[in-house]
DNA sequence: TTTTTACGTCAGCCATGTTGACATTTCCCT
DNA sequence: AGGGAAATGTCAACATGGCTGACGTAAAAA
């Protein structure tokens, strides 16, 4: 029953392996959010509305519906972020054109801006370690990534092809 | 400036992969973590107290600063999680050893159990996205998350060498 | 016309983060 | 030996962002 942490014991590895990788998940989720936070904090925002700010721009024209989709959670709590950043002129709410029950949302100038600069430096962030990684880690680390996620979800990620595997750079 | 992409339009490439990657990486953590706390919800646990239990079980015996350090939380919030634990038997306090201010923390009988139900489920989207991904792609995928975390955590996770390329079974 | 859908809203609860102030025990240095 | 610093705990108050439940309205669909 002792754990032997044996080299030769291919469990204890595997074992290893994985909680290695729900650790860094963790470390690099907790960085990966510190950045913006801090940003928000000084006005007055939190975390949730770089969430909503970022899916809007990133879908123009997303609705209410396919927003909850994305973040799973309660129209109510969305309800209070989202109105919040309506209210503050970031986002902007049309009816739908085919369903006028809908509300189609959109980024603000403002919004742009906002979701620019909270944004720029998790863009920069994986800017970095893409390039010190080289191209193939990063598809190694798109296909592991995507198969973490929730199978439903998969499909907002296109699947990375073989690359052919070259001795390095070209 | 080695940024050889794509002749076409690499700006525009690199933005979307860039985001692409900052959105499995929100999906993911969204999906890694839905489960466990489902679970925690049950027994009136929060993720808080997962991830306090989780760090005990790996670091047996580490002591509250250290705890801090990785969590990065003020020790009024991580107090309140980690009396409750204690209070309810997950985990035990013992003075350090050589330092007798520090109380060195580790889980119970009760608290291996706990943890293990939990992390149960990490484990195992892991080791299925893992399998699925290959040893390879896994090794990518370390590498680019470790590169996301700030530099000075990364020291926790050892950089991924060049793997022999041996008559894996994957 | 009736029902369903998409969305909004009010009210209250809970978990988990924050700041600030202060107490205790123990270690370490002069 | 004495005094400051360190490691930890604690109390109180507050903010954020989840949640449930109940109810309302406009538009689409049946």
């Amino acid at each position: 029953m002792a754990d032997v942490k044996s080299p030769a014991n291919p469990l204890f590895l595997r074992e290893e392996e994985l909680r290695q990788g729900i650790e860094m998940l963790f470390f690099a989720y907790r960085d990966f959010t510190g950045e913006p936070d801090a940003m928000l904090a000084r006005i007055g925002l939190g975390r949730a509305h770089h969430r909503v700010v970022y899916f809007v721009g990133r879908n123009p024209g997303i609705t209410v519906s396919e927003l909850l989709a994305i973040l799973k959670i309660t129209k109510q709590s969305l309800s209070r972020v989202l109105s919040h950043l309506v209210a503050e002129g970031y986002i902007v709410q049309r009816p739908g054109l085919s369903d006028r029950r809908k509300r189609m949302l959109e980024l603000t100038a403002k919004g742009v801006e906002l979701e620019q600069m909270l944004t720029d430096r998790q863009r920069k962030r994986f800017a970095a370690a893409y390039r010190a990684a080289g191209a193939e880690a990063v598809q190694g680390f798109r296909r592991v990534l995507r198969d973490i996620i929730d199978i439903d979800d998969r499909h907002r990620f296109p699947e990375v092809s073989a690359l052919p595997p070259g001795p390095g750079k070209r």
